[in-house]
DNA sequence: ATATAAATGCAATGGAAGTGCATTGTTTTA
DNA sequence: TAAAACAATGCACTTCCATTGCATTTATAT
């Protein structure tokens, strides 16, 4: 416990009750979190208290934001010693079209890809959708 | 105009006149469109016309449809003899944010991507955001 | 203890996607 | 050609998620 609240602190966000407790079901999912996942499991909270939670996170490097191909924002907890607010660390998300879970494959970073003349790329997102190990045994 | 007749003709889809519109207005534009777009250029037709012609474009391999993180579907005619309904000819996007104009590098194919052990993919979407070379000129 | 600032809760808004159904227009075919 | 069948369009309405303003509560600093 005392971990989540150091890691907290170490990135400039109070450790408040709610924060710890979306910090702590964030860490045991292997997969990216929705607002409506943590809507779900968090009913007392506030919609807007969790809403604005994720964004701090996010703001702060605590989290990222996932965009899968849904429509749906995602999140997920940055690596340690991650840096995706400098738009490295740029690894793919994969999206499994059966069972509509995302999860980061930190280990597959983005290839480097030459564009045009004139065009300046800051930053990049690859999804491959398809069916997941879980989904596919 | 004739020429838009026959294409539409040619992948099952009836040339009504607002068909011919759209796909003249999108033909002559060099970058992804969005419904809202061909909202404000057609003002006197139904959003919802509009808004079906495009997913009829789309299923009937007229255009493809563009997902460039914006949360706004774009859509793009799709090159003559695209074959994206199989999942092949993947190209990458970019999108600028600096004047909100997203376009197609048709010329850029996806990377082959090696995944893990058990996932399979069936699809793919690689955008890159930056600075377009009109906005970086 | 008081002042100050941050976090939370409530209510409302906005934007975009999507659907049901009635109406209009076009194509078949008898 | 007239009737029947089918496709396209228009209107109204709904859903879903993201986002904001403001009041209230809670924590921190002086
Ligand atoms: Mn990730
Ligand atoms: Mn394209
Ligand atoms: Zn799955
Ligand atoms: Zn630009």
């Amino acid at each position: 416990m005392k971990e989540i609240e150091k890691t907290l602190e170490n990135k400039n966000v109070r450790p408040t009750a709610m924060r710890i407790l979306i910090y702590k079901y964030m860490a045991e999912k292997e997969v990216a979190i929705a607002l409506t996942d943590i809507e779900n499991t968090f009913t007392k909270a506030d919609r807007t208290t969790l809403y604005r939670t994720l964004k701090t996170f996010e703001e702060k490097g605590i989290v990222h934001q996932i965009d899968d191909g849904t429509n749906i924002s995602k999140y997920a907890l940055c690596e340690p010693g991650c840096n995706c607010e400098l738009d490295q660390d740029l690894h793919l998300h994969f999206h499994c079209s059966n069972c509509d879970e995302t999860v980061c494959l930190t280990a597959h970073k983005l290839p480097h890809i030459n564009l045009p003349e004139g065009y300046i790329a800051e930053d990049a997102n690859l999804v491959i959708k398809g069916i997941c190990d879980k989904c596919s045994s």
